[in-house]
DNA sequence: TAGATTGTTAATCGATTAACAATC
DNA sequence: TAGATTGTTAATCGATTAACAATC
């Protein structure tokens, strides 16, 4: 049921989609350090990644190359960008102007990855009609208004989880299809709304238990230099 | 090499990590809501989960629950809890008191999720020896001498991409064991360091990609009955 | 040429899903 | 009892990894 997640679009599966984007970063940083070309082992090795499997995703991107020679960096940065719809920016909304909504609005470099976030809203009035890192704040009864004149498909939300449903919905019926959720809660969305959920707990119960797991076998067997062994396992 | 984010530990799949949290989620509201006991079908209704992967996740977590009555909601609850180490919190370091820094020292859920924040290092003179939503900010010269009196397992990294190798290091040298990174760049440690990738960026380029191909095929018959699938969370 | 590298197909591995007996 | 649910084993599905021919 919950194909949304790991099912590919495309026929680009999932994990690909989620390395596309490193490939990007390494890729920069390769481009400015004036490699003309890279291969795929180049890249594996920056992040530890098996060469055949950038390799496969590369292909899967569309990128093509040269045997011996490698991808023209520069080309397969664009290739790539333009595969995620970074090469130019779409506007999007942000709901909830707390601390993390404050910090997203302050994540400049956002701009160069394919999102430009026009407005954000609140329900606290001290925080409406201010500006926060020079986007606009607006009461959160404005949303549906502003969503039907300004034309906008991405909704950033930052609320708490018992407002997010709620927001939510009046995202999806005002146009919005594609929300980025930063709220820990599932969200239910009509059919063809994409929903990319961000739980921060989730990626710390994954560190924590590790880590757990790590210091207990530390206590009976290795030292905590040898922690290595436990976290194989 | 980077096995160490993908591979399981004792036997745990990542995917099943990812979720046990979301599990808790759940728990808590249905507890508030005096369920006295739970089933994987309902646990599977709300995070749209094929009840049987939630019953295995369960059980490689350790319950147990019993035929027909189901899972004794709070019991479960603390199981999980006590499975991921959130029973009693861990103290943390951050570096990097810039937007998301802030945010994440402002971020109170963390202590129920078993990790308290108990002092922030930056570069900046302008913000060290000032408090951050009660959090003390130390120049960042001084982490290795607080690491070493403190004890500190978990280090919270949101600094630049440039910086972070070089924080990272100063961290593993000095007894962190999981560092929780945010910045944008892979991180190389020593055998046995847990590193917990939180790129932003990942999340954005599979938000983004989906919707350009949402979009591109918009009105064809492929992309709609494709869309379906995307909309479930 | 020789060796590195691409592109692609086949094999392996692991997670999800299905099937089903046990049980309250 | 009948039906819902657990616990577990087997089947399926999909992603990763290995193998290898083509090629610059």
């Amino acid at each position: 049921m919950n194909k949304s997640e790991q099912t590919a679009i495309n026929g680009i599966p999932e994990p690909t989609l989620r390395r596309l984007p490193t490939y990007c970063q390494v890729l920069r940083r390769l481009a400015a350090q004036d490699h003309e070309h890279v291969s795929c082992t180049q890249i594996g090795r920056e992040l530890n990644l098996d060469p055949t499997q950038v390799r496969k995703d590369l292909s899967l991107a569309g990128a093509t190359g040269r045997p011996k020679v490698g991808y023209p960096t520069g080309e397969l940065y664009r290739s790539i960008e333009t595969f995620l719809g970074w090469n130019d920016a779409r506007d999007a909304v942000l709901v909830g102007a707390g601390s993390l909504g404050t910090a997203l609005l302050g994540y400049t470099p956002f701009d160069q990855y394919g999102v430009k976030i026009v407005a954000a809203f609140d329900v606290d009035p001290a925080k409406c009609n201010t500006k926060i890192h020079g986007v606009r704040v607006f009461p959160l009864m404005k949303l549906p208004n502003l969503l039907e004149r300004l034309h906008v498909h991405i909704g950033i939300l930052t609320v708490p989880a018992e407002a997010a449903q709620s927001v939510c919905d009046q995202m999806t019926i005002n146009g919005i299809l594609a929300i980025w959720n930063f709220a820990p809660t599932a969200l239910t969305v009509p059919e063809g709304v994409i929903v990319q959920n961000e739980n921060l707990f989730s990626s710390l119960g994954i560190l924590s238990s590790k880590l757990t797991a790590a210091l207990r076998g530390a206590g009976t067997i290795y030292s905590i230099s040898d922690a290595r062994t436990a976290g194989k396992a």
